[in-house]
RNA sequence: GGCGAGUUGGCGGAGUGGUUACGCAGCGGAUUGCAAAUCCGUGUACAGGAGUUCGAUUCUCCUACUCGCCUCCA
């Protein structure tokens, strides 16, 4: 059996993954708010998360993994946002999640087994918090109710943080009817207008971090084996999940190896509105960021894989361009060859240990590089690791000059006959001034020129502009 | 202020107590009408200081710098 090795930020080591039940390997993974487009760094868990899942998959076998992704559907950012835009929250939700699920399913992203919405786990969750009000974890206080931090001793233990200190360089406004000031909410109460459920301390909403708690107990139970997400939600997020839960379900051990991915940047920054440098994964596949292509979402895996998850990720254009390259050759070299029937094909060990060393997937790649070699190998490993799927296959096909990469809006193969005659003119009257002059025009256009001698071949590059071919016809 | 991560060659980015990362760019060659693409070959590195050690880029400590979180955020 392989040995999967994986940084547990609870204990700051690199553990061997030993699970509670091999039959049944349990992973839950924080996802989205759905109120609006998916930014590419909400990518980023989702691609990480995914290839771990896949991994598991892999040593455990396909029926032996659950893993489970929520969508949060009950905020204040989605109230805000119904709100501002009139319409109704369910519609808004619904939307979200369908973008989120097509956005994150063009980067390549298999879908968990299981994906459950907040409001579908309102009474789960009101039962734990009459659970933590029993056992004087919580307490009701002006409609709200509250997680009492000092009723659990080791709050604080996952970000290394204690209460006292906390509350010396707390920023958060104390509400009067806190007792401790880092007193988080389970509950508060809803106005008449906005989205609300009966519960015993009136209508209310629950806070935003004990859905997360009720569903990994419904759904995995009060223990399971990894919990993963950005390294942004360790504090409050996750520290708060834990205090739920362990006081919920003291005999549990909630989740055993935590995991978490570090931020991305932006061409060195942090990505935000007011730099400008603000994109969701949907502006990227469209071509509307300021790369100005359209990036396709393997190519937006290949370079989030390219760094190891717990370091930052900087999505640099150059990177982009690199990964596309990249992609473009492996594609060159496997598009006329058939995948592996499922059960004939093993993923390669070199990528496998390098997996297994806490999802190193940098090395993984370059270990499928090194397949370049075997291009059946290259194909059976790509795909598994998520890249070179069906569609992308597809559309490389039906190509003609064999780029997948850039959409053709024209029919270059005028072009191509032109080019090629003129050569063929050229190669007997040892005159090839027409010839460099085409070639000349074509390069102009963004085209990249391909003679050989099995012919000619115009492949269009990032900066194409067809208009500049006009003059030619 | 508290907590945490990082600093590797022109760039990106792995890894290791003593031996080649890899990719891109560069350079040389093959090929080409010339190119492009492709193929072959090739150079440059481990922030600074101290310590442990026969030996450290790799372990320990200190310094500097960068970054993230602590407020909705993945």
């Amino acid at each position: 059996m392989t040995t999967i090795k994986l940084q547990n930020t609870r204990t700051r080591t690199k553990e061997v993954f030993t699970p509670i039940d091999p039959d049944n390997v349990r992973m839950y993974v924080c996802g989205p708010t759905v109120y609006d487009r998916a930014h590419l760094g909400n990518a980023r868990p989702v691609v990480v998360f995914d290839v771990l899942y896949r991994l598991l998959r892999h040593v455990y076998g396909p029926d032996h993994v659950t893993y489970v992704r929520n969508f949060t559907d009950v905020d204040d950012k989605i109230i805000k946002r119904a709100e501002e835009s009139g319409r109704e929250i369910s519609q808004i939700t619904e939307e979200t999640t369908q973008w989120f699920l097509e956005d994150m399913g063009a980067l390549g992203a298999l879908e968990p087994d299981a994906m459950p919405r907040a409001t579908e786990f309102i009474p789960q969750m009101v039962t734990m918090i009459e659970e933590l009000i029993a056992g004087g974890h919580a307490y009701a206080a002006e409609g709200h109710v509250l997680f009492a931090v000092e009723s659990y001793k080791t709050y604080g233990a996952l970000s290394g943080r204690a209460v006292d200190d906390m509350i010396a360089g707390a920023r958060v406004e104390v509400a009067p009817y806190k007792r401790n000031p880092m007193d988080f909410v389970l509950w508060k109460p809803s106005e008449p207008d906005q989205p609300g459920w009966d519960s015993p301390w009136g209508r209310g909403r629950p806070g935003w971090h004990i859905e997360c708690s009720a569903m990994s107990y419904e759904l995995l139970g009060e223990s399971f084996d990894i919990h993963g997400g950005g390294n942004d939600l360790m504090f409050p997020h996750h520290e708060n999940e834990i205090a739920q839960s362990c006081c919920a379900h003291p005999k549990g051990e909630f989740a055993r190896y935590w995991l978490h991915n570090e931020m991305l940047q932006v061409e060195g920054k942090k990505m935000s509105k007011s730099l400008g440098n603000f994109f969701t994964v949907r502006d990227l596949l469209d071509g509307n960021w300021s790369g100005g292509w359209k990036v396709p979402g393997e190519v937006i895996r290949f370079v989030f894989l390219s760094t190891h998850y717990r370091k930052p990720m900087d999505w640099t254009a150059k990177k982009a361009e690199e990964a596309k390259k990249r992609l473009e050759d492996w594609m060159r070299l496997t598009v006329d060859l058939e995948p592996s029937e499922k059960g004939s094909f093993e993923p390669a060990a070199a990528a496998i240990e390098a997996l297994n060393d806490d999802l190193n997937t940098h090395l993984a790649l370059v270990a499928l590089n090194a397949m370049r070699s075997d291009p059946q190998k290259l194909l059976d490993n790509a795909r598994w690791l998520g890249f070179l799927s069906d569609d992308t296959r597809e559309g490389y096909k039906r190509s003609q000059s064999g780029v997948v990469f850039v959409a053709r809006s024209v029919d270059l193969s005028a072009h191509e006959a032109r080019l090629a005659a003129a050569r063929q003119a050229a190669m007997e009257s040892k005159d090839f001034a027409e010839v460099d002059r085409l070639k000349a025009t074509y390069v102009e256009a963004g085209l990249e020129v391909r003679m050989s001698k099995q012919g000619v071949e115009l492949v269009p590059g990032p900066n194409f502009d067809p208009t500049k071919l006009e003059g030619l016809e």
